[in-house]
DNA sequence: GTCCGTCAAGAGCAGTGCTCTCGTTTCTCT
DNA sequence: AGAGAAACGAGAGCACTGCTCTTGACGGAC
């Protein structure tokens, strides 16, 4: 982001940004699949193969896509979180869940990009993983800061983790410190519920039965949100 | 299926036969953007052009894929549902669950086809809704049938419905009859949340962090099961 | 037995990702 | 300041895609 020293590195920084702005615009457009490395080429007066001096590959423009989608979808996460009271934990939840939404809806081809169907020969490279897992972060504290504050109502309906799912929680524990294998196990379902539902709405599998999605959206979380052991809201159901 | 009256109406299916299934092979081997006309042409050792004969497009190929995926989806759930006793409401739901998982993991592209992004500029024809619902169906009568039995117990931890979701829940109860609201909106955080951790388990969102799937995908639909209000399994955990 | 509809084949169009070469420009090192 | 190296844009070209159109042959119905 610093202005290079040089001008060629000034320009080229400059170019990679045009780049990657018209793709992210054919992408918002045409889907992942109708984006064409010489259709922007096309658009910015260049030649397609010199596109390929700044990515080697269309993959490699994807990728630079994923991470940046994933980049602003985290920091959408991470200021919705931060908006709210640090102990109205069902607040922050919920402000996650629209938050994930939110940016969902506004840009429905670059969710697929991230959450949907993996581009078939895709191999995510590593470095998308630290992007990817910013909103996972935020959750991950949510929920931590709830445990310790003894927030979180005791499992309720939800049978006891089986304890061969020890190792996965401890994995899953390194975003959420100090949770008990129980809350990570309703942790993981309540974040592939949000995410899924998403998808759902998104992926048309709710289209002509579900006409409302906000109000069946927000309760859903709120279901969710019971689930995890977060208390129910005091005041009147958030949005 | 019944043999046509002419020959040339038998070769016709046969040759239609022919293609979605090397097109089904194409497609677990390459993903749906991987999957070409003309590679399934060459394969059938015809001439590119022979197959516009028998689909008008290469989305109408795909749509005959996805009908067809729908399908034996659906006969898996259905299966599943029939092979418990009827009055197993909870190992009905289960049965369910690792019957969409099993199926999703024996074929990841075309699970993607059907549950991930939609292929762009796709427009899913009606004729897929019939064979898109064959597992709702299957789901709905399960919560139908144990609403009925008195065997669902009360909300528990879970909010009451919002009134505005009255309209969502009288399309849903369509597959799901005599259900009250509260219920039909359980019902959807479940059915999102098994799809949700599929496409999580599938699309690579669990790498490196679960590791042992199969485990904490049974816990979690017995959590689903939990929310959903579906009495506690007396046997020992399915699976 | 004719005749119309169906069929496979082939050429061709517009588009794609990607590679290679060829001058030119720009930076860097002496 | 000048020589060598690195980066760059342009262009041609390869192999591939979906799809269209035309041509000629075959098969079933009247």
């Amino acid at each position: 982001m610093n202005a290079g020293r040089t001008a060629r590195e000034r320009v080229r920084a400059e170019l990679t940004r045009e780049i990657t702005d018209i793709a992210r615009r054919q992408l918002a457009v045409d889907g992942a699949a109708g984006l064409s490395l010489r259709a922007v080429a096309r658009e910015m007066g260049m030649v397609s193969s010199a596109i390929y001096r700044y990515f080697p590959s269309r993959d490699d423009l994807l990728t630079a896509l994923i991470i940046d989608g994933y980049n602003t979808a985290g920091e959408a996460v991470e200021r919705a979180d931060a908006a709210c009271p640090r102990s109205d934990y069902t607040g922050r939840w919920l402000a996650v869940c629209h938050a994930v939404r939110d940016w969902a809806l506004a840009r429905p081809h670059e969710y697929a990009l991230l959450y949907g169907s993996p581009v078939p020969g895709y191999q995510a490279p590593m470095d998308t993983v630290t992007a990817a897992v910013r909103d996972t972060v935020v959750y991950g504290r949510i929920l931590s800061e709830a445990h310790a504050a003894g927030a979180l109502n005791p499992p309720g309906v939800c049978p006891p983790a089986p304890a061969s799912f020890a190792g996965d929680a401890a994995r899953v524990r390194e975003v959420m410190p100090g949770v008990p294998d129980d809350v990570v196990a309703r942790a993981l379902v309540a974040w592939s519920g949000l995410f899924g539902w998403v998808s759902f709405e998104l992926f048309g599998q709710f289209n002509a039965v579900v006409l409302d999605p906000a109000t069946a959206f927000g309760h859903a979380m709120r279901c969710h949100a019971a689930l995890l052991g977060l208390p129910a809201p005091a005041a009147p159901p958030h949005r």
